[in-house]
DNA sequence: GCGTTCTACTATAACGTTATAGTTTCACCT
DNA sequence: AGGTGAAACTATAACGTTATAGTAGAACGC
């Protein structure tokens, strides 16, 4: 990278390393507006600050130049000497079943960190690694200013390190544990209450709900809504716990299949996610019954597919976009330690 | 972040700012590991680096006092002082149609990235934005070691850019600009000429492609296998240029179905995505035709939906996983100037 | 025993930034 | 006139790292 040459020596003898610059300009820094300005490095840079002992007339002048030359901070200089590196780091989990989900957060953080000063870091890890190694290394690095998390669960330890170490964080999902903290969530209790009401309302009497392992929160949350619900209302619920992803549709088609042949089989579905919904059609549809007829589905998706699979699906619209753009919000007022955490429900809608 | 306080005084006198470290005990640096061993700052740093002219005891010795402290290079150190990020910045075209593509690169390149000195930044822009401006950024910030890019165009900028600037970078996609770069592409032109083929092999003769926009370099090549084929053995074909997106899939579908009212209607499909395809089959069915029987469809997906959508769909499979990977390959080797840059196509397989 | 060479280390400066503690200049008050 | 204080600026040091030049001491040749 040109802008950011090793400073001691040019280059060996290697004529022009990438056919790049010619006189390789360097890229600008304080000094170079200081020598042009004639003012020292400190006050250029509490210009640029806009300090309030510098007069109106220099920050000016220094903004000008500033401009015209295209000065950029460095930001190794600036985190060097401030701690600060400008850096959000996306803790993402990586497993298939959520992998959509993850695409849409990561756009809408990414977007959402437009035109602020922060950037956008993404470190996976799967579900044989260690969750606690990335945050780890993020701690002890001082890599990023904040942390975002998602999949969380009910007791999650690395919630409890992160704010051990004071480093500011914000999750998709909740904790039990107490520990107040920005988060963003979808109110999957009510989505599941939700799904029950409608079901019933057209006439289902016995329900199952492909349910995510409820060692995630969220998970827990729709048993929750699905258990309270059925009761308030006096119709029969189970869960089945499959594990969710593309790979296993196959997999989950067969149980589905095989709980249809059982003695009292449900006539009512709900599902938290797409492919959970396609492998509910496809086994019921193989077992020969039908859709809005037989037996009814209320799904919840992110993406924008169960419409086009099966207009007899009863739909329910995660906007994760708006996720992204919440947590963004309430981390960086954390990391500005603005005020109170911010936290926020997205509230399900389904027609009744 | 404690591990990176700013340096100067002790924080006002706010007893414990987030409730963490006690006595904070500061992050190791390579002069604690001096002060500990008694060696020069410079001989630990050689040491680590594994220098020629350390002595192998001390190497040992430093070594291992750095691992019992956990010692972590300070990133900005080392990028104020050698130019060297370890930073690399996926650059995402961030359009809803290219998400799920978008989203499993992003996992496997920062999968790949792992365990390596490198982190990976993503940077998003959309369709009204200025495509060069992130790698202008990138560019003067020098904020990166090296740049992936994907939705490449034929004739793209930012490759030039990149290239006159001596940036490393690798692309998901090719350009036809002449310039010899590293990059990773799904072989889109096979991928249709085997489509036409399987669709001839099944009696079709009048085909049609649901084809992505002509100014991306893929778009291009399958409209060039598609008229290739054709012509080599005697079909007709067409294509049919409709922005694919989960948004708009309605409308496509309405075009589709004007398509099939019209004198002489395609009986053969292919499609190079998840949503178009969706969007044919849809407005196939609407037109009371039966897939395998009265039309068929060839199409290409990064997801494993359409095999659960319906059977009869021929699907091509896109391993976008394998790109990710060659590209962190391929991008790391042109940092660390490693030969000629790598280059790879990722051969479409559909039995006939 | 003196120069040469090698090995294993150290001292120093610099990368770009910013917090702090000055310093200079000038206006104003009594 | 002398002191006070504000306004506007500067000098300095430090953050953690590494490239370079340098040095101390041992080993070796003749």
């Amino acid at each position: 990278m040109d802008s950011n040459q090793p400073p001691d020596r040019v280059e060996k003898q290697e004529p022009d390393s990438h056919g790049s610059g010619r006189g390789l300009p360097k890229r600008p820094t304080l000094k170079t507006i200081a020598t042009i300005t004639g003012l020292s490095i400190a006050t250029v840079s509490r210009a640029l600050k806009d300090a309030a002992d510098i007069g109106e007339a220099t920050k000016l002048r220094v903004r000008e130049i500033a401009n015209e030359i295209g000065y950029r901070p460095n930001r190794a200089g600036v985190r060097l000497r401030t701690g600060k590196t400008n850096v959000i780091c996306l803790v993402m989990s990586a497993e298939s079943h959520v992998m959509n989900h993850t695409a849409q957060l990561i756009y809408s953080i990414s977007t959402a960190l437009r035109n602020t000063s922060y950037h956008l870091n993404v470190t996976p890890y799967s579900a044989d690694d260690d969750p606690m190694e990335p945050i780890r290394y993020i701690v002890e690095t001082g890599s990023a200013d904040g942390v975002i998390l998602n999949q969380i669960k009910p007791e999650d330890p690395r919630i409890r390190y992160l704010s051990e170490h004071g480093v500011p964080f914000a999750t998709h999902g909740r904790t039990e544990m107490g520990i107040a903290h920005p988060y963003f969530d979808f109110d999957n209790e009510s989505f599941t209450e939700l799904g029950v009401e409608k079901l019933v309302s057209l006439g289902r009497r016995n329900l199952a709900l492909l349910s995510p392992p409820p060692e995630q929160t969220y998970g827990k949350h729709m048993i929750d809504g699905l258990v309270a619900a059925a009761k308030r209302l006096g119709v029969d619920c189970r869960t089945l716990e499959l594990v969710t992803s593309d790979s296993n549709m196959t997999e989950i088609e067969a149980a589905i299949s095989r709980t249809m042949q059982e003695p009292n089989p449900p006539d009512g579905f709900i599902s938290g996610g797409t492919s959970g919904a396609m492998a509910i059609v496809n086994a019921l549809e193989n077992e020969g019954l039908q859709l809005g007829k037989d037996v009814d589905l209320v799904a919840k998706e992110a993406l924008h597919f169960l419409v086009h699979f099966r207009k007899e699906i009863i739909v329910v619209q995660e906007n994760v976009g708006q996720a992204g753009t919440f947590l963004v919000k309430a981390l960086t007022a954390s990391i500005e330690k603005d005020g109170p955490p911010q936290q926020d429900l997205e509230v399900p809608v389904l027609d009744l």
